[in-house]
Formats: C-alpha cells, structure tokens, sequence
DNA sequence: CATATTTTTGTTAAAATAATTATATATTTA
DNA sequence: TAAATATATAATTATTTTAACAAAAATATG
C-alpha cells in the first residue's frame, strides 16, 4: 500500500477491533459463547467476545487473548473469517473488526471465569440479537463451519479428545443440518484411517455404550498432503 | 468488542490499508497486475496496488477506489482475501492490511492509466519479490481461487463477457495446472446449466472456430441457492 | 482438393456414493 | 428372562460420478 499519512489526522482516529465467534457442542447441539455487557455502554447488550487491537499485538494475539481472558483456553482452533470494515457498523467510533472463529471443547474451559464475565452459551438456534452487526459475524462463521467441514474434518476441535461415532454423526448432523445414515457415515469416516479405536467405552447415552475413539492427528497430517477430501 | 480506547495514545497509531491481488487471465496464462513505486520510500520496489483506508470510507469501497484508480475498472468481482496483522509486518508503521482479490478481463482496463501509474502484468510464475509481505498475499490469493474454482464458477469474471469452451477449459488448466481431458471438460461444464450458447463463433484460434457462450447468471445465482458443486 | 488443425460429439467401464435389508451385540429394566 | 434400546457389522443393490478413450465435423491454407 501507499505510505502517504495524510487521510489521517488527530481526531480522525481509526480503531481495530477483534470479535471472537465461539463455537462449542453438547447434547447434540451447536453453540454459542455470547456475553453479556456489564459496563457502559451499551450495558446488558449481548455481544460477541471482542477487544481493541493492541498496538504492540498481533491481531491474531488479540483474539487468542480474549478467548483465554473469557474462557481460560490456549491452544484451540481458531481462524480468521473476515473483516467487518463499514463506516456506519459502530455507531460510536469508526471501528474495523476483524472477526475470527474457534471451535472448543465444551467441557474444557474455565467455568468461573466465563460466569465472571458474564457470558453463557446459546444454541445456535436461540441466539438473541446481539450488538453492531454480530449476529452477521455469527451467521457467517456458521456458513464457513458448513463449508469447511467437508474439506477439513473440524468435528475434532469441538468433541472431546475421546469420543464416540455417535457423537460424532451428531455432530456433523447438527452441522449439516440433515439427518445422516449411520452405517454409512461409520463406513465413510472409518474409511479414512484418521480415527484410533480406544479400548473403553462410553455408557453414557446407552445401554450398550459405545467405543470410544481418538483422533489420530498423525495420520491426519499425513492425509491433508495428500489432498484428501472429508465429504461426508 | 469492548469500548476502552485506552490502548491508544496520540503517538501510537493504527493504520488500516488495503491492498489488491489482480489476477487477469491472457493467452493462457494466469497473470497478476502489480507496480513499480515511483515515489519514496521504497521507489522502485515491486508492490501489490494498494491504499490506506480513509476514515470515512468503507473497507471494501477503499479497494474499489484503488482499483478504479488504476485500471480504470468498476464492478468487477472483488473479494476479501484476508487480513495481514502482524506488529512487525511493516517496519515503518503499525499497519493492518486487510486483502482483496480481484479477477478481471484483461481486455477491458485502461492501458493509458495502468501505464501511468507504472503498473504491468506478469505472469503468475515470474512474479517479482514484492514489498512486505505482498508475495504472501499473492500466494495466499492462488491457493484461494485454487479452492475457490471448486464450488464457485470462478472463470467467468476472468474471460471476456463472450468466451469459447476451450478457452473457459485453458483457464482452469492454468488455475489447476493440470491438463483436462476436453470432452469430459465440456461435458461437464455444459451439464451445469450456466452458459448459454450463441450463434457466433471465434475464429481466432482455429480454422474451424468455436461457439461462443456467455454466462447465464441468472440461472447460476438458481443453483447456487441450491448449493451445487462446480468441480472440474 | 488434400492437408492440417481445432472443435465437437458419444460410449463404456470403473469407482464412489447412497439406500436398503439383515443380523448380532451388550446392557438395563420390567 | 423377555423386552427394549442404542450400537455394531455385513452384504446387496441402485444410483451417480468420474475417468478413459476414438472418431467425425468444419474450414483455412497450400
């Protein structure tokens, strides 16, 4: 880009900002963390988790920031989405935010310190209207988990580290929103060798209980190099 | 995201560019448009065409105007690419780029003004080292549109508004550097419903000369609310 | 008019996917 | 111990997609 300052001036300032869009599953169901503001403005709005862009962060830092600031996670899935750079989107300032979107463990994160900030999940189906445009973010990364999913297998990031294939076809189902066949899908994800078979089960959900699976990371990596495709 | 403006001081500021990846197709050949800076600092480096955002301009309007600036273009297909956000990826400001990529044809920009601005095509192989982190960008477009061309008809905003079959087939061989077999090409492609056959033909190439299509939008915006998939 | 060149059309086999039928298993509860 | 329930495996069939392959048609050029 050009290195001319000059469209900037004192009181023309611009900021940057990063809303987190934080998915998680349980129970079936897709969901959303959403908190709910405690300070002016806009006090008791519900919102994405967010923050200003740091001068000396990278815009990445940030979202990692707050994410572990809101749940006390590290290391999750998270990746950009796009950009939300209206004039008009904030009201107050003239605000870019670059939205991201993780995808966690339900049962992994730091109860407390959500509950101190004030935020809770939300199915996706239930989500209340939020602040500026979030719930365009929230529909956005909905679209892109969609799309992902049938190239990467983004089921991994938000089960447990063991689960079942059960939970998993719930899972995509609740992505897809369709119903699938489960000799099919435990043919297909089976086929593709990225599922180590644990010699526990889990009897939560059944009588039977179901053997419980890891992922295989490793033979993941190897897979993606060679351009496999995880349509299911 | 929250509304502390503590982060930011006078001397502290965020500046927020754009920056455009402009992919034209010619004989052939995938190319990208970039530009040779003229005025300090940094003349005379290679550079993708770009700007500052305006304070009271949208994110994606600042694209446009770079565009228009340059090539003399309006309307063409532009996308967010995604953002580059790190501290230190220019050493001189505290700057955000948020990329865009655009196809256009390559027949229809004005050369008076390309030229003036000390813009050029290359080839996408021979692309110079460019300023900052513009070849990751370029990279980063590629593998877009690589991936872009399996669900969206992507060749269309590439090639003239009439184009032949084995034009539209030497476009996506240039995307996917792979050799296609012409009768399953066509016959695919066909099957999709999008292109509408004329009663001219382009003799340019060939003795023979080939029928030229245009593309139906009309029905292509039908499909794509039916979700269909355009691999080739 | 024969030649060279590109465009155009069609068939067929193999592979992947989707839909269906059948059966067995482990476990709890009635 | 029979019934109920969710899980697991096997096999079959139908359907769709993909891949591989050959020949004819149109026309400028020599």
């Amino acid at each position: 880009m050009s290195k001319e300052k000059d469209f900037y001036t004192q009181e023309d300032k611009m900021y940057v900002a990063t809303d987190c869009v934080i998915f998680g599953f349980d129970e079936g169901n897709l969901k959303l963390l959403i908190f709910k503001r405690r300070v002016k403005p806009l006090m008791g709005t519900w919102s994405l988790i967010g923050s200003f862009v740091r001068i000396d962060e990278d815009v990445q830092d940030a979202a990692k920031r707050v994410l572990k600031e809101i749940t006390g996670l590290e290391g999750v899935f998270m990746e950009e989405l796009k950009s939300y750079g209206d004039v008009g989107r904030d009201p107050g300032y003239r605000c870019i935010s670059i939205a991201q979107y993780a995808l966690i463990r339900i049962g992994e994160y730091d109860k407390e310190l959500v509950k101190r900030h004030g935020a809770d999940w939300y199915d996706i189906d239930e989500v209340p209207e939020l602040v500026l445009d979030h719930n365009q973010m929230v529909k956005d990364a909905l679209d892109r988990i969609k799309r992902k999913a049938r190239y990467k297998p983004i089921g991994f990031e938000l089960l447990p580290e063991k689960f079942t294939i059960p939970q998993l076809q719930r899972l995509y189902e609740a992505v897809y929103r369709k119903e699938l066949d489960s000799r099919n899908f435990r043919k297909k994800v089976l086929s593709l060798n990225v599922l180590i078979k644990l010699n526990e089960k889990d009897k939560s959900t059944s009588r039977r209980g179901a053997f419980l699976y890891k992922f295989d990371y490793k033979n993941y990596h190897k897979l993606l190099k060679e351009g496999f495709n995880f349509e299911i």
